[in-house]
RNA sequence: GCGCUUGUAGCUCAGCUGGAUAGAGUAUUGGAUUCCGGUUCCAAAGGUCGGAGGUUCGAAUCCUCUCAAGCGCACCA
């Protein structure tokens, strides 16, 4: 509707003077009902140049436009308003077709074809095996599958990825913590100490490695080696944990697939020193004049990218800082040819990812491809207070916790409503809540509602078979609804492309909005056949909207509640 | 001290590429409704968009300065 526009206000403009050839087009929705359905600024834009007021400009447009003349099964009225404003109409042929194109293209409606030949990689998640996954990772979880499969919908080919290191420091206390466990498993009498502080003590067995891990998995999988009866030689730190990481790997895994996220590849970081890439690298930046030695050390000149500082790359001990395996990562997803590298970090990510996207870039690499996404941290409240999280120690609240107190629907609905970059409060008493305060549950009411009126007419009797004339909807909140219902594959592209779920959500509950408005007003079983079926019709479209949304969101649509 | 993010109704948050009278939910108040002090419906009220300048025909939105909060400022990741 908006191209037809744009081609047929070119048109006109081309037969006035004084247009700069450069001259763009702009249209907005406007919030106001009276404004009508799509706004054009032109003449406002073009006072300047003309040396018109803009309203004479147009009145001129308005008359140009009528004079070609335009389509009237697509426009059917234009109104020059406020300023300048030139307001058009949509007329309701075109409505009508709009939702019939909803109900044949059915589940597939709200694809787009953006995307279309191109190639994207989320990654997301990329929790190193040390424990199960939090709430904090659930909000990364969440929109990293969500932005993916909102890709997926605007017609790119995606995959998604989870990355990690099992060779660090972290992991390294992970297989120890296990080996005191494991010790103190096969001698019930070993000697034990008290740690931590306050009312968060925890015992731990002599000797516990300094920073270790206190979560009552570790002990799980010592007894599960012990159960095993493998032997094993205590020299062997690794075998420790190896077996703590394809333990943990699994039940994160587990955790991912409840909330209905798959991965399709885990890039493990060793594999970059595997192949000798990182090195290469540092040669490169040298080659450049980007890195230097300094202090036993090698440094990347950040003050280039203009940092106050610059920053090590390899520690005087020869090891690598993480920015030199993540340079190396994303250049390497780079040249597997995604056309979208999209990250999903924290906030404690923020100050430090411009250093690997710009050096990067410095190396040639189109850097644009990559998109960060920085998400704000969570705090759980309930009854009113913040809930006390510390992963370190054995405080925290897992993601399968959070599912299991107020389910999986909810969990993903309350990640992503709100736009990543605001600190989410996450209010367990509202999450909880079975009725219509709770946004998930308005959504899925909407739907069941349709289902469930669907269901009844099927009992009278009452069937879609044979034509239908839609052009019995006139009621205002008929045809409101209509008009919302044909944003959502607008509203789909918009949110992938910003890598914004949170705009779907909001979408969604104006749909629910709109049509509960309509169900107020309008009724169906009982009217008179005709208009019966038409309402059934657009109840239809509605709960296929509903739906398809919930899909992206992956959130269920349940047909009753 | 430096960097990034945030600041919109009492609270939790939307607000599109700069557009017309800044919106929702919840809480509050009033009215109606009922098996219920708990339900539902209707309505009202609630705002100098943190503050000050600037750009523009037009600013919550862009720019500068400033205040406040969160996060980060290791040869940790």
């Amino acid at each position: 509707m908006q191209a037809y526009l744009h081609s047929q206000i070119l048109l006109v403009l081309e037969g006035m003077e004084g247009v700069p050839s450069d001259f763009v087009l702009e249209f907005q929705q406007p919030g106001n009902p009276e404004h009508g359905d799509l706004a054009c600024n032109a003449a406002m834009q073009l006072a300047r140049h003309l040396k018109r007021g803009p309203k004479q400009i147009a009145d001129a447009i308005k008359a140009g436009l009528e004079a070609l003349p335009l389509d009237a099964n697509k426009i059917s009225a234009v109104e020059v308003a406020g300023p300048g404003f030139l307001n058009f109409r949509i007329s309701p042929s075109y409505l009508f077709n709009a939702l019939s194109e909803i109900l044949t293209t059915g589940s597939t409606y709200g694809h787009t074809a953006e995307g279309k030949g191109k190639r994207a990689l989320v990654e997301f998640v990329s929790a190193n095996p040390t424990g199960p996954l939090t709430v904090g990772h659930g909000r990364n979880a969440v929109l990293g599958d969500t932005i993916a499969r909102m890709l997926q919908w605007t017609g790119y080919e995606v995959e998604r990825e989870y990355y990690f290191n099992d060779a660090g420091r972290q992991m390294r206390v992970l297989g120890e913590s296990v080996k005191a466990r494991y010790l103190a498993a096969l001698d019930p009498k070993i000697a034990t100490k008290m740690i931590g502080e306050g009312n968060e003590k925890v015992e731990v067995p002599e000797p516990f490695p300094e920073d270790g891990y206190l979560g009552d998995y570790i002990a799980e999988i010592a007894k599960e080696l012990v159960a095993s009866n493998e032997k094993i030689d205590l020299n062997d730190t690794d075998r420790f944990k190896r077996a703590a990481e394809q333990k943990i790997f699994a039940e994160i895994g587990a955790t991912l697939e409840r909330m209905g996220i798959h991965m399709d590849s885990y890039f493990n970081e060793r594999s970059l020193y595997d192949s000798g890439q990182i090195w290469k690298i540092i040669d490169r930046f040298r080659e450049k004049d980007l890195a230097y030695d300094k202090d036993g050390a090698v440094w990347l000149k950040t003050t280039a990218f203009g940092k106050e500082q610059d920053t090590v790359l390899v520690k005087s001990t020869g090891e690598p800082t993480y920015r030199l395996p993540d340079i190396g990562y994303h250049i390497e997803k780079l040249e597997r040819g995604y056309d979208r590298v999209v990250d999903v970090f924290g906030a404690d990510h923020i100050a430090t990812f411009p250093d690997v996207v710009e050096g990067v870039r410095a190396l040639g690499y189109d850097a644009d491809r990559i998109e960060v996404v920085i998400y704000q941290f969570v705090t759980l409240v309930r009854s009113g207070q913040p809930v006390k999280m510390s992963t370190r120690k054995a405080t925290y609240v897992t993601l399968d916790e959070l599912m299991d107190e107020v389910g999986e629907d909810v969990t993903r609905f309350f990640f992503l409503m709100r736009s990543p970059n605001t600190h989410l409060e996450f209010d367990l008493d509202l999450a909880k809540e079975a009725s219509d305060t709770n946004p998930v549950f308005y959504l899925q009411y909407a739907h069941a509602r349709i289902q469930s009126i669907l269901r009844k007419a099927d009992e009278i009797g009452m069937t879609l078979q044979g034509e239908v004339d839609l052009t019995l909807l006139s009621h205002e909140t008929e045809i409101a609804l209509i008009k919302t219902l044909m944003g959502l594959p607008s509203n789909i592209s918009r949110a992938a492309e910003l890598n914004e779920p949170h705009r779907l959500a909001n979408f969604l509950r104006e749909v629910a909005v709109a049509f509960t408005q309509f169900y107020g007003n309008c009724r169906i079983i009982g009217e008179a056949e005709n208009l019966a079926r038409a309402r059934m019709l657009l109840a239809t479209a509605t709960a296929q909207v509903l739906k398809n949304g919930l899909v992206v969101l992956g959130i269920s649509a349940p047909d009753r509640m």
